[in-house]
DNA sequence: GGTTGATGACTACATATGTAGTAAATCCGC
DNA sequence: GCGGATTTACTACATATGTAGTCATCAACC
């Protein structure tokens, strides 16, 4: 029931590495990110360690170095990162989320069905 | 064409204000706010200062005091968020998002056959 | 066994953001 | 015309965020 902590944009990014795949010592992370982000490895550090600071990530000792995984779960951090855009941008509700969405994007009839089907799932 | 400035969470609150209706004064957007936000007045006009310097916001000279109205519209600035939240969290992929929020939130048939019909617009 | 290179800890610093306070100009009522 | 209320302009300050640098330690290579 802990409320999930406030995840930054670029700290978003760290999570989803490690939530794809856990547990990684930094390095680990850093070859996932570095060159993809152009960020200095320093820089991957730092968030590994704001993320540990906030609660979003645990570690256990590994030699030298640490093992992240985690703390938080991806699902639980979509979804309070989901119910604060749509309160904020859309009022909380749906309908002019998802207008929104199919106006801007042009879907194609395939997508359309998908989405229809995704609307009908139990 | 020009890039939207990237409206805090807090602004946002004022830019809905202005969006709905403007231009208003200062004083206008605090009526309107501060018993809601529970916002200091200062903190409200510090706000509209600010969006006006980050190019949100424009103002003309009214007596005394200023008009303020917005100068990106609420949908060049919805479009901007909602790309980078669905980017950054779902991976720019609609399904995925429709998904999450559809598992998330209990619909109605109502409701899903009012989703259905947005799909279905031209 | 000294050097190098990686590691986490701590520090740095500019900009953004939330949340106001103070100062200076000005209008309005008396 | 003066005092108070109002308005914008400028300042303040803590925390968050992006983006790293320095330091002490330790392990591995040579």
């Amino acid at each position: 029931m802990s409320a999930v902590p406030r995840i930054s944009e670029a700290e978003w990014e760290v999570m989803k590495t490690l939530w794809t795949r856990s547990p990684l010592a930094a390095q680990d992370v850093i070859e996932e990110l570095a060159s993809r982000m152009h960020w200095n490895h320093r820089t991957i550090r730092t968030l590994l360690s704001r993320l540990v600071k906030k609660g979003a990530l645990n570690y256990s000792r590994e030699g030298r170095a640490y093992l992240y995984r985690p703390k938080v779960t991806e699902n639980e951090c979509v979804k309070a990162i989901s119910e604060s855009f749509l309160d904020r941008v859309f009022g909380g509700a749906l309908q002019p989320m998802l207008s929104h969405f199919v106006s801007q994007k042009k879907l194609s009839k395939k997508e359309i069905a998908a989405l229809k089907r995704i609307l009908d799932e139990p």
